[in-house]
DNA sequence: CAAATAACAATAGTATTACTATCTTTTTTA
DNA sequence: TAAAAAAGATAGTAATACTATTGTTATTTG
């Protein structure tokens, strides 16, 4: 089975639609792996243009600037894992397989084969990790919730948050837990491959941050 | 009582030594309180040099660059952190009420008023809410790793670890916990502040969140 | 099928950024 | 008080982050 997601994208995030046409496909695709190899700081829409043989105003009829296409692709990639998580805990009864299930989902890199998406999962998932809280840590904050452009991200925590609530119903913080297992599952994960020393897995051994993070969720919600 | 707080700079942080000079200590000063104005990507060294009524040239004499002058500035607050830690906790005997302790002391928001220092401690807060992981979250986290620039952070993080340890010697995650808990009573209040659907507080009630990462930690040590 | 229209390429141009270089003046220190 | 170091003044460059214009090529629609 050869399954290809799309989500409706919020339609704040761009001028013109990149799924409606090959070139905007391409800005979104390689894009997102030019953000990866460069890092967000030196990337730029001439860089990418030169890429894709397109040119910088093309790319900028798409995306206003390149914050933009980081907020898009970050998007996709938080609808994608609300999307992997309902899939991963369907028929699924308790909820302390669901949490456990949707650690193992969060923390695990996913597979690089063969991957023929509009957009890589696994460059998604490095994206998350290098450049994620970059969507979200300017200035325009603000404007851009109101512009519902973090939707994605707090549908997602909210889907946590619910099987939170259907384990320990008396639990006061499942908000607070779920974004914490969230944005813990991919910034421990940076810091074992980049600053060991922050945790207890020098090696990129997966299996203690399922186990931290597991103890961490079970322990709190304990009744 | 005024106490002025200094810590010894890793000297790969700066070309020339801002603690020398007047520009120097306003360059820090005045940058810190910039950056914080304008948001890191669009505080620039010029803005900074006419805003201090000096030249460009002048502040690349004593920083590479503005990220450098970032991790300067957040390696001092980390350094300040560990002070405050140690301070806080020097005289507590149990272990329980040493974490609770500085849980308060990593949520709760400093006070801003009449400060004289040469780094103000409202401002680097403000700057690890908004900026903090912009310091490590970069292509150069390896080689910046290796010249040292991060042990602060690092000594931050295993202070906290060895109160840990103290509490629950057979912890098998330490550096996990702590490093998220520090990590976690940054970024939940920009949340609580910006993004309050990730969060169980919608107001700025400091108060849920130090109950939550006191429970999350003291559950997750039960012995 | 022709005409309209939308999309894209090609090109040019601007203000700002992120620097480096050089020379002069001021301040510090020996 | 002379030498050295720091700062100021000024200039310049390559790259960035855009905007605008015009011509060309697909695509849609009447």
């Amino acid at each position: 089975m050869q399954l290809n997601v799309r989500f409706k994208m919020n339609d704040k995030l761009y001028l013109k639609n990149p799924e409606d046409s090959a070139v905007g496909r391409q800005i979104v695709s390689e894009g997102l792996k030019m953000i990866n190899k460069l890092g967000f700081e030196v990337f730029t829409f001439k860089k990418l243009a030169t890429e894709i043989h397109t040119t910088e105003a093309t790319i900028y009829r798409y995306f206003e600037n390149k914050h933009r296409l980081l907020v898009y692709l970050m998007t996709w990639y938080w609808s994608y894992l609300e999307y992997k998580v309902v899939f991963s805990i369907n028929n699924l009864s308790s909820a302390e397989i669901k949490l456990k299930t949707i650690i193992k989902l969060l923390v695990v890199e996913p597979a690089h084969t063969q991957e023929d998406q509009f957009i890589s999962e696994w460059e998604a998932y490095q994206l998350m990790k290098w450049e994620g809280s970059k969507a979200y840590l300017t200035r325009n904050v603000t404007k851009d919730n109101k512009n519902r452009l973090f939707k994605p991200y707090k549908d997602l925590c909210s889907r946590i948050s619910s099987i939170i609530k259907e384990y320990n119903p008396k639990y006061k913080f499942p908000n607070f837990l779920a974004s914490t297992v969230l944005e813990m599952s991919h910034s421990q994960k940076f810091f074992m491959e980049n600053l060991p020393a922050l945790t207890d897995s020098p090696e990129k051994n997966d299996d203690k941050l399922i186990t931290f993070l597991q103890d961490l969720i079970f322990h709190t919600l304990k009744k």
